[in-house]
DNA sequence: ATAATATATACGTTTAAACATATATATGTC
DNA sequence: GACATATATATGTTTAAACGTATATATTAT
């Protein structure tokens, strides 16, 4: 069972709160291109999403050799009025907005959510 | 201007977390009134709901020898929501009740919020 | 002025989180 | 099977948070 601690402690973290926020946006990624997005180190992502799998916030797919990511859609009531009021906050930052921006301009982005 | 990393961070701990839940549900609280209802050491508290003004997420008002605070009024609407989520979700949490009736046991509780 | 109560802060220590780098595993291609 | 790409994990290190104890400050009462 989710509890507020375990999800909040989830968007305590930069980079997990910079990914969350992407996948709430974006409904489902690629190690890869939260990687591109955020511009940070692959490891570092892939460390941060495992965590965050472990705490069941998100969950994981396997499509070929990527692996994509969405928030797990069987969280409670109050878990997502909680992550839509964090990125209502997140719409205005400079942060979320670069981070979408760098995603958009992705090139060589997995063509995946088409045959999803 | 307050972000939601900020405020997620202030949530993230399980001090900060209960007596931002006790303030949400009660209102106004003093220092002596967070020591027992979580039962913990008064410098603990008073340490975490230190940095909780730092980050500008309470407000203290002095009344006599107490010391009171309360959820910062002039949040965003992003943040109170964030805030209603969280409540919602602590309600049926083990932890969250025990604090409640901790604090409604208490004895020798100042009795400001009359003459606020 | 002394003592008691409420709260805050300073200090050194401990705990836990995040980190970078290196390496392992899985998939797809030739 | 050899190689390339995507992702995961293991290891040792660094950083930051939380901690307990001791002490300081402010208010009230005697």
């Amino acid at each position: 069972m989710m509890t507020p601690e375990t999800l909040l402690k989830s968007l305590a973290d930069q980079t997990r709160l910079r990914s969350l926020m992407l996948l709430m946006q974006e409904g489902e990624l690629c190690v890869c291109e939260l990687t591109h997005a955020l511009d940070l180190i692959q490891p570092k992502i892939s460390r941060h999403l495992a965590s965050l799998r472990d705490m069941q916030v998100v969950i994981d797919r396997r499509a070929g050799q990527w692996i994509y990511y969405s928030i797990n859609p069987k969280l409670p009531d109050w878990a997502n009025e909680l992550l839509k009021a964090t990125l209502k906050g997140s719409l205005t930052q400079k942060q979320f907005k670069a981070d979408i921006k760098k995603l958009k301009n992705m090139s060589n982005r997995p063509e995946n959510r088409l045959c999803a």
